[in-house]
RNA sequence: GGUCUCGUAGCUCAGUUGGAUAGAGCAACAGCCUUCUAAGCUGUGGGUCCCAGGUUCGAAUCCUGGCGGGAUCACCA
């Protein structure tokens, strides 16, 4: 990057000198050099001919002449009409591997204006277990924390339970009419997975008292309001929000199995929190916010006593703050969320990473935090993620096409390891290896595979299919990185040192020196992936690298001895890829392994 | 209906923020195991970048209007 910018400074001059004015600063135009053409950066000389005024290929012509003669760096150029290719000498290359090789923590950057960011992500609620959507939200967050870290700020991840609410109620109703006192370790089964099918069966049980009920002529709208089950289940709500012992204590015990539950999820997904927050223990903020607005008049109360938010100014609806009966609903407490958490961490930003189906309650987030006053509410970022599909349409849960998050890791380490046995791959491994090779592949496909695509994009998924491990895939490039691992251990073994950097000039070739470039765009591309949070970024342009790479070495042998020269400086090139890969994809949380 | 968003090869997706002849993988077909490990590599075919205008030297990308898909507009969270 640092080369671009030099570059961008001697092209300015060039101009001023060649034609007697000082170009704007937008006008110049330098990106990489396009790979079937000759060249390493490209200037694009439209922009300046206004101030040449002369033809583009006369234009290019005289700048590049000029910069051939007077920056010792540039040691050729060529013309195709306005676009001026410059190739830069060996040396160049060289001296830039040089000191990468010697840099620690290449591509992390030391950052002059550290933000304090905070991010909440996964949301989950208690009463089911967690399934596919989740996957993408929690990879998403955990990745994006990462990237940040990356680029100098200081992360803090956070989780948000939902916890309380008639939905939680269902299925500790249904628990107790039908669970016969049933727990996690007597049903064998991990706790979210069993409350959650208790809220299933809340469910159907359900359905079935309103369908009787309209066979008596009750109509379905009322027969949903009447159901004895519901109106049990909205007994229990009120039971606990006027703290019932029984009913507490039922909750607390059901929780404690589906956080467990969670917790296993989390651990095998690889994703962690700095701090865990309670809607049970946060429902209740915001009120007070709600009501200063009331008393400045940024809010207006209805005549039942329901207090809005009127937004039509801003093209926006009515929004309702507090119920008529004074309670707070989930707009009031996401400000009271976002108030505690920006005073407790008195944090720079605050990164949300929820549904995009959220857009417009995160917009009159914002919109409300700014009416009452706060400056902070800009640095609100709703980082907004699409559905994730299936190949059949959208996951229903009443249907039962939901892909829950345990089963479908299972199921991908169980593919990843037929696949293995199929290529006899696994020859040799002892078992504890074995297990964390499958287990590597089978959830590095999984979350490469959902994090390469676009963030804002919906995407499809298809359980079957999905799972590659050729092309743009997460055991392509673990693959790819293993065999350097591979090739550098072989030249130990053939005594063959690798140098910590290379003071021979060996003769470099096109595709080496297209490696090299790749290299140098490295932490450009960790910076367009932290400003716009997006591992996508990252994604590709790890598996750009790793296809390169195997083009290349597919067919130079490197180890020969009697050019111990060559093989030197290709097994340096090598390590600096792998170095660039193994980091690449822990920053998308995926794990490298050395062998496979 | 209002607002937001997406539309690129048969399928799944990239496309460096307006640049050169629009790229990968999968699928199909034809090849390559004395080389580091074939989970790989090479090649062939495949495109109205949804449509129509506009902006300019130049548009998949920006603006307007259509068409199509999705989301959202609750005293649910």
């Amino acid at each position: 990057m640092d080369i671009e910018k030099t570059l961008k400074d001697k092209v300015i001059a060039a101009v001023q000198k060649i034609y007697g004015q000082v170009p704007e600063e937008k006008a110049i135009q330098i990106q990489r050099t396009r790979k079937d053409f000759d060249g390493d950066f490209t200037l694009v000389v439209f922009p300046l001919l206004r101030i040449s005024k002369k033809p583009p290929e006369q234009t290019a012509s005289e700048i590049g002449e000029y910069l051939k003669s007077k920056v010792d760096e540039i040691h050729d150029y060529n013309v195709i009409k306005g676009f001026l290719n410059l190739s830069f000498q060996d040396d160049f290359w060289l001296s830039f591997l040089n000191t990468t090789i010697t840099e620690k923590d290449f591509g992390k950057r030391k950052n002059a204006n550290p933000q304090k960011i905070l991010i909440e992500y996964s949301s989950p609620n208690t009463n089911k277990p967690l399934h596919l959507g989740h996957i993408r939200n929690n990879l998403l967050g955990y990745s994006v924390a990462k990237i940040l870290e990356t680029q100098g700020h200081e992360v803090v991840k956070v989780n948000l339970v939902n916890d309380r609410g008639i939905h939680i109620c269902k299925s500790m109703l249904a628990w107790q009419k039908w669970g016969n006192k049933i727990d996690p370790e007597k049903a064998g089964q991990k706790g979210d997975h069993l409350v959650g099918n208790f809220y299933v069966k809340f469910d159907q049980e359900y359905k079935k008292e309103v369908r009787s009920l309209v066979e008596e002529g009750m109509s379905e709208e009322e027969a949903k309001k009447k159901a004895p089950l519901i109106q049990e289940a909205q007994e229990m709500l009120r039971k606990w929000e006027a703290r019932d012992p029984e009913v507490i204590s039922l909750w607390k015990e059901m929780n404690r199995w589906v956080l467990d539950g969670f917790d296993i999820t989390y651990q095998n997904l690889g994703v962690d929190f700095d701090k865990v927050y309670f809607e049970s223990d946060t429902y209740k903020l915001g009120k007070e916010l709600v009501l200063t607005g009331l008393k400045k008049g940024v809010f207006f109360k209805n005549d039942d006593g329901s207090v809005w938010a009127d937004l039509s100014d801003e093209g926006l609806d009515e929004k309702l703050l507090l119920r008529s009966d004074g309670t707070s609903v989930y707009m009031t407490q996401d400000l009271g969320t976002a108030h505690q958490r920006y005073t407790d961490f008195n944090a720079d930003d605050l990164i949300y990473v929820v549904g995009n189906e959220q857009n417009y309650h995160f917009k009159v987030l914002q919109l409300l935090l700014s009416k009452l006053g706060f400056s902070w509410a800009e640095h609100i970022h709703h980082l907004s993620y699409g559905m994730v599909e299936l190949p059949e349409g959208k996951m229903k849960s009443r249907e039962g096409t939901v892909v829950d998050a345990d089963d479908l890791m299972e199921e991908m380490i169980q593919t990843a390891e037929d696949m293995s046995n199929e290529l006899g791959k696994l020859d040799g491994f002892g078992e504890q290896e074995k297990n964390k090779i499958i287990q590597t592949i089978g959830l590095g496909a999984l979350k490469y595979f959902i994090l390469k695509v676009d963030p804002k994009k919906s995407m499809t998924f298809n359980p079957k299919e999905s799972i590659d491990f050729n092309g743009n895939t997460g055991p392509f490039i673990q693959y790819s990185y293993t065999r350097i691992q591979s090739l550098i251990k072989k030249a130990k073994d053939k005594k063959i040192t690798i140098p910590d950097e290379i003071s021979r000039k060996p003769e470099i070739s096109s595709k080496e020196s297209e490696l090299i470039k790749l290299i140098h765009q490295y932490p450009e591309i960790l910076t367009e992936a932290a400003e716009n949070y997006s591992p996508a970024v990252i994604a590709n342009y790890i598996y750009d690298l790793a296809k390169e790479y195997n083009q290349f070495y597919h067919d130079h042998p490197i180890l020969s001895e009697e050019k111990a020269a060559i093989s030197q400086f290709r097994l340096l090139l090598s390590k600096q890829v792998g170095v660039i890969i193994n980091s690449g994809m822990k920053l998308l949380g995926i794990d490298v392994p050395e062998r496979m």
